[in-house]
DNA sequence: TGCCATATTGTAATAATTACAATTATATTA
DNA sequence: TAATATAATTGTAATTATTACAATATGGCA
């Protein structure tokens, strides 16, 4: 799955009159090199190290600006934590409810409309699927082989 | 769309050994009734009225328990609202972002499965849409001609 | 009826998020 | 380059949702 890079979203900060400044700027530079989809949290505690200034709030604010502007979407699989991602193409996530691992995976939901939603305008589509990763399912299967279940 | 009755829900709980406490099948009772995908809160509110002995931490117990059973599902579309749903055929959610109001609709992501996920074990599947729906765009149009924008 | 296991309650702790006023930084213009 | 207006950032405090836990109450079965 392709990633916007850092220059082109700062194109696009531009041109939608964003300040481009340092803390947005680490905010976002973060987002689009950690691809695990991070709380903020991780975001916070990872760019408090080299920016010890850096508040929680003006992550919170900076996530909130992006959200807005559509470069950043918000994932919200899980009802304890609230999940962040680069904007890319029409993709889905799947949480392992075992290791806690998200996935991404292509699927598209505009080939073929939903009929009762004809006269709905859809902004935003987004799906979650929970499961076993195949990761956790190989342990699950080494598991039961070992202690012989 | 099909929602199960009261009765059949009661067989599926004795079938699997859970006490039918007098708070638990008020929550439950609640559920079948109301279908607007209530909060914690509004559930709360709602049955307080009857049960003034009810406390909210119930209604969060029974809910979680009724989760994990498989009875109700919890709908994660919004980041600061929780809302429960009696478990019913693939549906997809959608909310208005100008109302609030939530509808289902049906999708079926079963007939094509996703290649990337061959190997990963699917528990759950949600579909989250938000958008506009028609009564509120039918009340922006209305709007719009009143003002003369 | 009486007992035991479980459900419920209520308070308090925890955690996530937002509000807001004071301060600081930025970009622009002279 | 310096002054200025505007916007960003901070930090504290408030708000809200949710959970933990111990004490009490209750339901179901012998």
């Amino acid at each position: 799955m392709m990633n916007p890079t850092f220059e082109s979203l700062l194109n696009l900060l531009k041109s939608k009159g964003i300040r481009l400044s340092h803390h947005r700027l680490k905010v976002l530079e973060y987002l689009t090199k950690d691809f695990s989809h991070p709380t903020v949290e991780q975001i916070y505690i990872a760019l408090h190290e080299e920016s010890p200034t850096l508040s929680k709030t003006t992550v919170y604010n900076t996530l909130n600006l992006l959200v807005k502007i559509g470069l950043v979407r918000v994932i919200n699989i899980e009802d304890n934590e609230t999940r962040y991602d680069i904007t890319t193409k029409n993709h889905g996530h799947f949480k392992c409810e075992s290791c806690g691992k998200i996935y991404d995976f292509g699927i598209d939901l505009d080939s073929s409309p939903i009929e009762e939603l004809k006269s709905f305008k859809i902004n935003y589509k987004d799906v979650y699927f929970k499961g076993i990763c195949p990761s956790c399912l190989s342990n699950i299967d080494k598991t039961k082989l070992k202690t012989e279940e």
